[in-house]
DNA sequence: CGAATAATGATATATTGTAACCTTCGCCGA
DNA sequence: TCGGCGAAGGTTACAATATATCATTATTCG
């Protein structure tokens, strides 16, 4: 598994940096996860990646459809859009909020954890936090109960500290 | 806080047992839990609450309204539906299943849980486990990111062992 | 090049969720 | 008793999210 940070333990909790990712370093990672999966980066791919990238909270695919039509200077209809956000999503590239029906790039594509979201009810500004304890403690819950294949989606719903 | 089982730990786990409730003692407890929060049990609410009740896995407001039609003999509307749904999510009788867009009855209404669901991508039917210790876990780690007024939602999706 | 495959476009439709306004009915005080 | 108020539900319209199908264009690879 490739790991592309410090390890560490803290409290118990094992934690891990990753470096942070910004437009051009992390379009071009994006395009190595997905051509090592044996995917092509197109311009359509590309340029809703970077739309995604850019956007300060949970895009829905129809936001992102209205955001990548302006940008090409012509209609992108939402059903391409959902198409690559799913290819996205099982590639790793990025996520779905489940509770906002949006999704979020993932800034460290090549890291695969996962993780936990904090969506605030007011700005709608989406935090990412990674915690594998607690998430490793989900999937065995899961696991005891019989269940596989384990996909855990963890979310907490609130307000933010800014929005407070 | 009203408790209505007895605590102890295995495992470091805080558990609890529940009592097994079915179809008219469950109903009793809704109408009861509803009415101490200072609502009205009609006959809508509590048709929908059974119907919910029996329901085998998570219902979309529209299969509840096709259900509720159907039992009443007359078309009731979605919209009807999902009012009396978000007042039996935010009052505990029923819980939103966000990875599927659907609801399930809660089967202790005047126990307050965070809980997780196991979803089988299969069969449709959800699991759910409470574990106060892991809820615990999310809420702090996201206490700590500065949020408040938290609600935390931990739904696996897998295929459950009866599917496998 | 040319066939096969992958990606995207276009269109239609299904599913999920809200908004606005109206009617009914029970309750409570004058 | 009457009148009015508020809660619950009805009706209609519409918005937002998601999928299905088939046609067209682009890429890959022999």
């Amino acid at each position: 598994m490739p790991f592309d940070g410090k390890a560490f333990i803290i409290g118990g909790m094992a934690l891990h940096h990753h470096h942070e990712r910004g437009g051009e370093d992390l379009l071009k990672a994006a395009k190595a996860t997905l051509q090592k999966a044996g995917e092509q980066w197109t311009d359509m791919r590309a340029v809703i990646f970077d739309v995604l990238a850019e956007h300060s909270k949970p895009a829905s695919a129809y936001d992102i459809a209205d955001l990548v039509s302006r940008r090409r200077g012509k209609r992108v209809a939402p059903n391409s859009v959902y198409r690559i956000l799913d290819l996205f999503v099982t590639t790793n590239l990025a996520r779905r909020v489940e509770s906002a029906n949006a999704y979020v790039a993932n800034s460290h594509p090549g890291c695969l954890h996962d993780c936990i979201f904090l969506i605030c009810d007011e700005c709608g500004i989406a935090t990412h936090l990674d915690n594998d304890d607690l998430s490793a403690s989900v999937r065995e819950a899961a696991q005891v109960a019989g269940f596989v294949n384990l996909r855990p989606m963890i979310e907490v719903r609130g307000k933010c500290s800014n929005c407070d």
